[in-house]
DNA sequence: GTCTATACGCCGATAGAC
DNA sequence: GTCTATCGGCGTATAGAC
């Protein structure tokens, strides 16, 4: 599965491992993981019982593992290419945004299971998100961009905070509904006033 | 039920309705609500069985609802007091930032549950928190604040996201355990960022 | 208010034929 | 890979005695 959905081909054909983890994700970051059954997921997929489910999946839980880590992963190529071709600690960081906004307007489901549906209820042995590898490297885009001095000396962690905090709040408060304009208004600003908080002025 | 924990008296007494409560916004917050079973909350109240339970509440949803309101009616009041002593929205905001950092530091599960609990994914009904009365009433400090100068022209649900967005974070990484250093050593600083972020300079 | 006892639905999961 | 059939169990919830 990547980051992107992909169009259903019109051929009726074996429902596939993808299949099912595109409709779970769907129902997770509509309802939630325990407001939804195997039942429900067997229902969006099209086949008649759950039995089917369990040729891919070793039990429900084993399906928010694989989105969990298929989503990490995504990210995480994403932002090697990002830091591949991009020097500056401001123009990763932006171009990473970017790729938060995008995702947001284009596939808003995976945002809100990354960001929305609390990942420690539902695998308590899963790694809080800022220790998983995509944002331990956007951490490390920080401290670079701290010794670099494009970004001010404080902990980077805290940076990281500052930076993701609103990017972050802006972001669910899209996908909740609040801030109605569509991400693309917001986008600009939320960069402005995230970078502002850690540039060195 | 208030904000302050109590502590329980020596004598051993009939379990009562605020016991539940307490023991619920425990469990909830340490496990999650779907992962809390009513025989949980029975032990932790200690009682035989989830029968007793059922001389307070209607059923499980409802403990979460009543814990969900006292909780913003609490933040309510606060918030109504706060505002009756200091005048200046950067007073009234670093006033409401003080409490939410105390009340960190001092009833964390009061602030996971706030915070960190998908309350959508437990009561389907309930409201978004940024449109709960306590947080209605600090946008309207907001609102205040722009028209008084003090906070820069932008849309007061914009400003509130900047503000917010960096308190939350800061304390949901001081919740989570990935800001190890207590809650008062960043509590000025998430001050500064935020109200940095929307002071009219 | 607390207990015993009990109901029962739903859901996750398995075995095995096709 | 999909189906039929079925299971065990957990968790919520109720009735009614004390």
């Amino acid at each position: 599965m990547t980051l992107e959905t992909e169009s259903k081909s019109t051929a009726k054909k074996a429902v596939t491992r993808d299949d099912i983890l595109l409709a779970s994700l769907k129902l997770f970051s509509e309802k939630g993981y325990f407001n939804t059954s195997l039942t429900d997921i067997k229902d969006a997929v099209g086949i008649k019982t759950t039995s089917g489910i369990y040729q891919h999946f070793k039990n429900k839980q084993t399906i928010a593992e694989a989105l969990y880590d298929n989503i990490l992963d995504s990210l995480s190529i994403s932002i090697d290419d990002i830091r591949r071709r991009n020097r500056k600690a401001s123009e990763q960081l932006r171009e990473f945004v970017d790729l938060l906004f995008r995702l947001t307007d284009q596939a808003p489901e995976i945002m809100q299971f990354l960001l929305v549906v609390n990942i420690k209820e539902v695998l308590p042995e899963a790694t809080t998100l800022i220790e998983t590898a995509p944002f331990n490297k956007i951490r490390r885009v920080i401290q670079n961009g701290i010794k670099d001095e494009e970004i001010r000396e404080i902990d980077p962690l805290l940076a990281y905070n500052y930076f993701f905090g609103i990017i972050r709040h802006t972001l669910c408060l899209i996908l909740s509904g609040d801030l109605t304009k569509g991400a693309e208004s917001y986008h600009s600003q939320a960069w402005v006033a995230a970078w502002g908080n850690i540039v060195k002025k």
